[in-house]
Order: C-alpha cells, then sequence, then structure tokens
DNA sequence: TGTACATCAGTGAACGCGCGTTCACTGATGTAC
DNA sequence: TGTACATCAGTGAACGCGCGTTCACTGATGTAC
C-alpha cells in the first residue's frame, strides 16, 4: 500500500514513543524489537526501515524519555499561586498515581541506575536535562539565586527522586504512602 | 578430585558473593551464569551442583545483597561520639567512594527501580531492609521517637538514596560532587 | 603398609530457545502516457 | 478516462548468535580390606 506523505514519519514517532514508556516501565534490557513492533501493530522486519538497531532505537527513546521532564514541573508550577509553585511541582511529583505509572513519568527514579552503568553519552544527556531541572527548581524556589539557591535545589531533587524510587521499590502498601509524604515534606523543608 | 569437608559450601557461598556485587553493578539482567563461573574460576556447568538454576541464584543473591546495608550504618554511628552519630552515617554514605563502588556498596539507589518491577516477594524482602534502615536513623537521630520523627528519618534515606543515584548518574564530574555535597547538607537538614 | 574401589566437585560438549537482524516478497496507490 | 508501471511501508520466513540448562565424563583423594 502506498501511505500519505508523512505516514512513515508518523510511524517512527509512534515507535519511538512507545519505546520511550517501555524504557521507563521495563528498563534498557525489557526493549525487544518484536515486541515493541508488535504494541504499535506492525510486525518486527519494519523495524529496520525505521532505526539501523535495536540500539539506535534506545539512544534515540532514551533521548525521547528524557524530554519533557522539566516542561511539565514549568507547566505546574506556572499553574499555582506565587509562594506555591515549589510546593505544586512537588506535591504533583510525590503522588500516588506517579508513583504508579512510570512509564509516563519522571525518568530519573526510572533509568538512574542503568545510566550509571551506561557510557559517557547518555551519562551527558541525563546531566543537561538534570541541570534543566535544577534550573526550574531554583527560579521557583523563594529567595535569590545564589550558589546555596542551586544547592538547595539539588537537594530537593534528590529529595524528590529518592522518595519516589522508595516509594515504588515498596509498592502499594502503608510504608509506600509514608515515604510520598516524609518525601513531600523533606523536599520542601 | 576430592574436597575438604566444607568446601563445596564455601564455592557455593563465593559464587553467591560475586552475584551479590554482580547484581548491584549491572543490574538484573547483568548477571550471566557462565560469566559468573568464570569469575570465581569455575566453568559452568558446575553451576547446577549449587543452584537449581539461574533465578534460584538470582533471588538468594538479592538477599545476600540485602544483607549488612544497616549494620555499616550502625557501625559508623557507633564509632562517632555523641551528637555527630547521624551525620556520621551521613556523611559516610554520600562520598565518592561510596558513589564509584557500586558493587560493594548500598543497594537501594543501586536496584531501587529494577525491584519496583519485580514480583512481590523481592519488594517484601526490599521493605523489610528499608524498615531496618529506618530503624536505624531513628536510633541515632537526636530527638524523641515520635511518629513525626520517623517521618523525619524516612526524609533522610530518602534524600541520600536520591543523592547517591542522581551522583552516580552523573559519574564523575563536577556535577555529581555538587550532588553529594547538597545531598549531605539536605539529608542532615 | 599397600591396593582397589567409591565418591563427588568440577569439566566441557551439546542442545534448544529467544532474539536481533536480513531479505525476498506483497499489494495498495500514485504517476506517466 | 483508462491502463501499465513504479514505489515503498510493511510482511514473515530464515539465519546466527548468546545464553541457560543438561549430562556423560574426569580425576584426585578418602575408605575398606
Amino acid at each position: 500500500m502506498r501511505y500519505t506523505k508523512d505516514h512513515k514519519a508518523e510511524t517512527r514517532a509512534r515507535i519511538l514513543k512507545s519505546a520511550s514508556a517501555r524504557l521507563r516501565d521495563r528498563g534498557f534490557a525489557g526493549i525487544g524489537v518484536a515486541d515493541l513492533m508488535k504494541q504499535v501493530g506492525l510486525t518486527h522486519g519494519g523495524f529496520y526501515a525505521h532505526f539501523k538497531s535495536r540500539d539506535a532505537l534506545i539512544g534515540e527513546a532514551f533521548r525521547e524519555a528524557m524530554k519533557g521532564s522539566s516542561a511539565r514541573w514549568k507547566a505546574r508550577a506556572d499553574a499555582a499561586p506565587a509562594g506555591k509553585k515549589l510546593a505544586a511541582i512537588v506535591e504533583g511529583y510525590l503522588t500516588a498515581e506517579h508513583r504508579d505509572h512510570v512509564e509516563s513519568g519522571c525518568i530519573l527514579p526510572a533509568l538512574g541506575a542503568e545510566v550509571a552503568r551506561a557510557g559517557a553519552p547518555s551519562r551527558r544527556i541525563f546531566a543537561a536535562r538534570l541541570e534543566e531541572m535544577i534550573a526550574t527548581i531554583v527560579e521557583y524556589q523563594s529567595g535569590r539565586v545564589t550558589s546555596a539557591a542551586r544547592e538547595r535545589a539539588i537537594g530537593t531533587i534528590a529529595t524528590m527522586v529518592g522518595s519516589l524510587l522508595l516509594a515504588r521499590a515498596t509498592g502499594d502498601t502503608a510504608l509506600s504512602a509514608e515515604i510520598l509524604k516524609a518525601g513531600r515534606s523533606k523536599a520542601l523543608s
């Protein structure tokens, strides 16, 4: 069959989007070519018309998954009244909803440990996105922009990421809920 | 050859220890039977005299890797003077040394994301160890043991774990050092 | 003390399965005439 | 307007490699006599 002008680009985008979700959900080892194509409604052979190899896909999916994290934070902060912007970010992050939806959530707790094992290129992409997030927190934090403010922002992010990681590892339990609560309080302290 | 009485048990322990290190270093997918046996100085066929399957080994290695984390914290705290016990734990944890040695370090940041994907048994083991750590922090924290103390302890651990995770993902860089520093400060705040 | 046998941790070839990758083919539609 | 051809996203069989697992075998030493 012949397709509309940018049909191929759309298929490629669908594969990437699916891979980006799967990456967070199951990690680097959890992405299989046949499995992924099936999820998109295609057969595995067609994959190579879109990507050079599984590795190339993973690289792009990783970059794709890295997008938008700080954009989401900004959106939440902008919707909140002055003085409650940082709280809006933290409280939007440390929820049961976010804990239970790794596939559409923040990539830091989902893939941080694997990035540590990955090569320098992945680590640089990770670091660049983290810098964006730091800048976002610094912006919405109360107080002047000083080096102490940057340090505080990094501490806040570390607390958010650690809390979500632990809450996810403990599943949907009372302890998990405690962790989210403690994390919200600690992140904003 | 015939061996000493508990030679087999010793070999088994060596396999387990090696697997426990590899687990933290490379994750669940990073453990291969042949690879692991080679590291221990044996050939892959002998593996099944010690473990029923690769999965069984992973289960035991995970339990093994979970051991001793809170014991290390207690040792550090006991060696520190009164009033500096919590600081000793936090400052011993958030170091470049710990960041660069995943294989012998804390399992929380190394495997948290994978535990979240694992089954209920692994999550329960994880939760049990985390409870031990919380109890340890509560014990060495200043102030009375109240529910607020527990919440503070959880926040401290989340900050420690998140900081180490981010510091590892950013490798040996200036940002990584900043994260460790910010984490120490935030954890103790 | 010496000899034959039993034991059993470890060896390494072989097997089968899953998965990434290749490739000849399909078939619907746009284009040339 | 109708017909023949070109295009190309997607198909699915096939291949090869890595890895978990099995199994017949080895060979050093303890034990029985």
